[in-house]
RNA sequence: AGUCCCGUAGCUCAGCUGGUUAGAGCGCUACACUGAUAAUGUAGAGGUCCGCAGUUCAAGUCUGCGCGGGACUACCA
């Protein structure tokens, strides 16, 4: 027996095929199952359990699940092993938050070591809420044997990379630009400062300083035209007057227009020239004094005379040298303060001529490595001006001793003394949006810092060939957000001055002359057994690999010298790319497993990933294996509120998902997901959508498969006979066969292109449209009238297959469903030797079943149903009434056969007696030509408009002659056109002298005259459906036989006379009755005729 | 600031290599149907396809410039 059940429970569902799954371990069967030879990899992302997991992780799982069930279903084998990120900056700040300290705290108040203990503990803290998320929503992962990131053979496998990079000479120390905060000594990640707050706006005095230009050989050529000899200076803006003492170069951009201008400095009225960039003159420079009095002008007055004298290009600036502004320190290395020519400048702001202090910016930095140029650190870590800084030193550049009021700018009285030097031109305050460290709410510094790189820049060129092998879904995230940032490629900045990390495994000798890096357990042990011995120490190789057990190592030098650990740990973005190899502490162990899983087939993140792990995956793998890392990616999108807005704890609109699962069922949740939208577009996630697709989709399923079960059931249909042949299935089967096939070509080959939106969008046309709406509804009359025959037969084992076919192309996507609906049919027919779908295979495609010809003609029964049953609404006139026949125009031969081969089905569905065939030899079809474009305007071109023109217009004799001779020639603007049938879009029009309808180029007419005989024939359906209302409400089985009194009426007999039989048969009658003055039901009937009936049980 | 995604009916989204009446579902209104019934059918209302310019015989579709929402990277005078 087929299940029956009342009514569509998902949840509980959901439950059930949990039990199943883990009762049976279908999980591990899925994979043991399969051959290893014949596999197909997926890297599970790993995520950091020390948060709550969110609906969006529901969505992200939901894609890699439905990839990976469908390999699986294609007889790969996928094998899916979990992982757990557990390093980072946000689990330190969790675990500061927890204990209420600060960085500063660690090491003073609370040991390295317990610090790093607590994170231990920390980021395994919602595992088990994790692990819950993922059996509840059906994602399978191996949850058993996860990686962990913390671990020691981990995070020997990470050694093992670094060692590769180091040995490699694609690791080295350097020195960059970073954020910094000085009130808390430390650098900062770009992670803490998109911290939200840590952009504030602030208002800063900002100068416009005047560098004197030098006159030489290079720069004679900028005072040609001069007549006095007037000193001449380069204007820059800034808007951190305190890193002007660090000043070494200033920028111009190649291809900006300076001019040289001639004016007096607005504060000491002495007579200038300066330069800047030609399109911001109006920025610094009044309209009112172009061309201005220079004799009568005193310094103050307002608005201040100027002239332009000539320009340049800033390519031609190239090399110009300028006197240092304040000359506290000069740089002992490079020839400083020249004009450099790089692009980066622009015209946005200031004066088009950058300042450079290469020490405290990335850009000033890079500029003045490219050009040679040293640099100048007049600012100490704490924020404050060195002593070489004259009657600076020892002056904070903000105020980092939070002295408040009391604090006095250091901008301000640089810029009263440039002022006073004829040295500022220009000086006001400026709001602008600045980076506070979170922790100390001060401004950074950008600082040169101490880190170790990786040469990413030196593999530049082999990763982005790489990339270009890799199937990004969506395309566009690959070659435009990935292959962009691969291309503008800069070193990978590993260091990490933090504590809770893999510590970075290189020791130097204190003047750093000497270093080791040791890429393994077994390495460091015969460095160790050296050291003590050179060095009378009894170490040991630590338990634990983290800080501060490791710091405690001391090695030894080639010559003898003591070596320590660079204190740096890495970035963990290195450990999640690392998971490839260090999921199995390749090479030390598994070197065969690695092998076999290597490189992944599939994987899938956030789009917030590109930079992140999709990137360090492709690194590590690019420059040490010379690998992809994944061929496959999908990159998702974000998981917003239903109006678009993120979803945050903060505005309360987060949606939960434990809730969402338990109430709306995973199958729901996770079709609606992935139906909705495409994987890699934002997803407005609204809860009434999951009750749409629940009731839409899976309540059209359930009803079909209860529709199939209820009645399979009295017939004991288990599909125990031989399959029909093809010969002796009724047109219909035939067709949603064909369909049913179809879709499954389709299905299958858009899971295989990861395009499961697409998929999931095709079935539930074929489940709605087709197979719910068309196929079950034309052919509910075979599954409950006659007897267990051929015809019956069919009907079962059709409607059987297209739900067991069904069945497995959403398993990917419904597991639990898909496994229900499988295990009722399955279980029962015993068909296939499979006691979970997950185990089963996709289905195959049948391409012979697949039959256009057939799509098309029910494509026509459709549509032409529809017209009629539009028509019949128009008249007023309800379907139980018959009528005599429709009138179709036949507009080709093949047309008229289509139709015919599905005639009965469209007389059927609208109670029509005969289609009237009229081919337009009869005259009353007017028919309606269109000209092609597809075909025409190619040929046409220019002359596309007139043709249609004069097509549009062709009266019915020309219609008719086109039709007749299969062509027509047009003539325009000299030009012949031969034109065939092909040309035109034919259709037919109107039908004189009747009401029609029409879709496209089908017209329907429909005769509305009634005889005799439809009218009784209408009363005997409505007679039927009132006596089977009846037995409804007498709750009769459908299977009772019964008898049946009416109250005699005068528009009842005729229908009774002539339709006993008929009746009989419908409502499962052995008698029908006349009866006077029936003591029965009253019913009405039509027209407000009321009759009374009466049943009996036989 | 740069790169990428998105912008089509009240809502969620289709719309293939450009081809002439721009579609679906939900929601709304009315009517019908009923041995699947929290389903279904028919009809109706609802669109400057974000804007502007260009290419073309022809643009929702291609190009450019904007606008709005989002993500990432950066934040620099």
């Amino acid at each position: 027996m087929y299940s029956e059940y009342d009514h569509l429970n998902l949840p509980k569902i959901d439950q059930a095929i949990l039990e199943f799954w883990e009762k049976e371990e279908i999980f591990d069967k899925s994979v043991e199952g399969r051959d290893p030879d014949n596999a197909f990899v997926f890297y599970e992302g790993p995520p950091s359990a020390n948060g709550k997991p969110g609906i969006h992780h529901v969505m992200a799982r939901a894609i890699k699940d439905i990839i990976c069930r469908y390999h699986s279903m294609k007889g790969k084998r996928v094998e899916r092993k979990g992982g757990w990120d557990t390093h980072g900056l946000p689990v330190e700040l969790q675990v500061e938050k927890e204990l209420g300290i600060t960085k500063d705290d660690i090491g003073n108040k609370i040991s390295v070591a317990a610090y790093n203990a607590h994170c231990r503990e920390t980021v395994m803290k919602y595992k088990s809420v994790w692990d819950d998320l993922t059996v509840k929503m059906g994602y399978w992962v191996d949850l058993d044997d996860p990686y962990i990131t913390f671990k020691n053979e981990y995070i020997e496998t990470v050694w093992y990379l670094l060692k590769k990079f180091y040995t490699k000479n694609l690791l080295y120390k350097g020195y960059t630009i970073q954020p910094y905060s000085p009130g808390a000594g430390t650098g900062l990640s770009t992670h803490e400062l998109n911290m939200p707050g840590a952009y504030r706006d602030v208002t800063d005095t900002t100068v416009v300083a005047q560098f004197q230009v030098v006159r030489d050989d290079t720069s004679d050529f900028l005072w040609d035209d001069m007549e006095d000899r007037t000193d001449l200076y380069l204007l820059a803006w800034t808007t951190t007057p305190w890193t002007l003492p660090s000043n070494t170069a200033l920028a111009v951009g190649p291809a900006i227009n300076y001019v040289r201008i001639r004016t007096m400095n607005p504060y000491t009225g002495i007579p200038i020239r300066v330069i800047l960039a030609e399109s911001l003159i109006s920025k610094w420079f009044d309209p009112a004094g172009e061309h201005g009095d220079f004799g009568g002008y005193k310094a103050g007055d307002k608005t201040v005379p100027w002239v332009r004298e000539a320009e340049w290009k800033g390519s031609e600036l190239d090399g110009v040298r300028y006197e240092q502004l304040l000359p506290y320190l000069q740089p002992d290395d490079g020839d400083a303060f020249r004009v450099l020519v790089d692009a980066f400048v622009t015209t946005e702001d200031g004066t088009g001529v950058v300042h450079l202090a290469p020490s405290f910016g990335a850009d000033d930095r890079r500029v003045a490595q490219k050009y040679g140029i040293g640099s100048l650190t007049m600012v100490d870590k704490k924020g404050k001006f060195v002593e070489e800084a004259g009657e600076f030193a020892g002056r904070y550049v903000k105020d980092y001793q939070d002295e408040g009021d009391q604090f006095t700018a250091v901008d301000i009285d640089i810029a009263v003394k440039l002022k006073k030097e004829n040295k500022a031109f220009n000086i006001q305050k400026y709001v602008h949006s600045y980076p506070h460290c979170w922790r100390t709410d001060k401004p950074i510094l950008y600082y040169p810092l101490d880190s170790w790189f990786i040469r990413s820049t030196a593999m530049k060129e082999r990763l982005v060939e790489l990339n270009k092998t890799i199937n990004w879904k969506p395309a566009s995230t690959g070659e435009g957000r990935f292959g962009n940032w691969l291309e503008n490629l800069q070193d990978w900045n590993l260091s990490r001055s933090r504590f809770w990390g893999i510590p970075l495994p290189i020791w130097r000798t204190a003047d750093g002359s000497e270093e080791k890096c040791i890429g393994s357990i077994e390495e460091l042990d015969k460095e160790i057994a050296v050291a003590n011995e050179s060095l009378g120490l009894e170490q040991s190789v630590p338990e634990d690999l983290h800080r501060p057990y490791i710091d405690e190592i001391v090695l030894v030098s080639e010559s003898g010298e003591p070596m320590k650990r660079e204190t740096d740990l890495i970035d963990v973005w290195f450990d999640s790319g690392s998971m490839p190899y260090a999921q199995w502490h390749y090479p030390f162990e598994n070197e065969e497993k690695f092998k076999e899983n290597y490189p992944a087939d599939f994987i899938s993140e956030g789009v917030d990933q590109t930079r992140g792990w999709f990137f360090t995956l492709h690194a590590i793998a690019g420059m040490l294996f010379d690998s992809v890392a994944f061929k496959n990616v999908i990159s998702t999108g974000l998981v917003l509120d239903k109006n678009g807005q993120k979803m945050s704890k903060r505005h309360g609109n987060a949606i939960d998902p434990f809730k969402t699962l338990s109430e709306k069922g995973a199958d729901a949740t996770r079709w609606y997901m992935i139906s909705n939208a495409q994987p890699w577009d934002n997803l407005k996630f609204d809860l009434a959508g999951i009750d749409e697709v629940s009731r839409k989709f899976f309540g059209t399923l359930y009803n079909t498969y209860s529709f199939f079960a209820l009645y399979a059931n009295i017939d004991k249909f288990k599909y125990e006979e031989p399959d029909m042949t093809w010969e002796e299935r009724p047109e219909i089967d035939r067709w949603i066969l064909s369909s049913l096939h179809t879709l499954t070509k389709e299905v299958d080959e858009l899971f295989g292109a990861y395009e499961p939106m697409q998929a999931a969008r095709k079935i539930m046309y074929f489940v709605d449209d087709q197979l719910s709406n068309w196929y079950v509804r034309l052919c509910r009359r075979r599954f409950w009238k006659g007897e267990y025959g051929a015809d019956k037969i069919a009907a079962y084992q059709t409607l059987y297959e297209c739900l067991t076919t069904t069945a497995k192309l959403i398993a990917p996507i419904a597991p639990f469903f898909g496994e229900w609906l499988y295990k009722n049919l399955n279980d029962v027919s015993q068909l296939e030797p499979y006691e979970s779908v997950h185990l089963s295979l996709m289905p195959t495609v049948k391409e012979d079943q697949i039959d256009q010809a057939l799509e098309e003609r029910m494509g026509y029964a459709k549509r032409i149903s529809s017209l009629g049953l539009s028509l019949r609404k128009k008249e007023q006139i309800r379907v139980r009434q018959p009528l005599q026949k429709i009138i179709l125009p036949v507009l080709d031969p093949r047309f008229e056969a289509q139709v015919r081969a599905v005639e009965d089905l469209i007389l059927a569905e609208i109670n029509v007696k005969q289609i009237q065939y009229v081919t337009d030899t009869s005259g009353i079809i007017k028919k309606s030509i269109r000209p092609n474009f597809k075909t025409l305007g190619r040929r046409m071109g220019k002359n596309m408009k007139a043709a249609a023109a004069l097509i549009n217009q062709l009266g019915q004799e020309e219609i008719a002659e086109i039709e007749k001779s299969g062509g027509y020639q047009l003539q325009i603007d000299g030009e012949d056109y031969a034109l065939t049938l092909e040309d035109f879009i034919i259709g037919s029009e109107d039908i004189e002298g009747w009401m029609v309808a029409k879709d496209d180029e089908i017209t329907v007419a429909l005769d509305i005259q009634l005889s005799s005989d439809l009218m009784a024939e209408g009363i005997a359906r409505e007679l039927v459906n009132r006596i089977q209302n009846l037995r409804k409400e007498a709750e009769y089985e459908v299977t009772d036989r019964i008898e049946v009194e009416m109250s005699r009426n005068a528009t009842v007999l005729p229908a009774v006379e002539k339709f006993s039989a008929y009746i009989k048969e419908e409502v499962l009658a052995d008698e029908l009755i006349i009866t006077e003055n029936l003591e029965g039901q009253e019913v009405e009937l039509i027209d407000g005729e009321k009759i009374k009936i009466l049943l009996h049980k036989n």
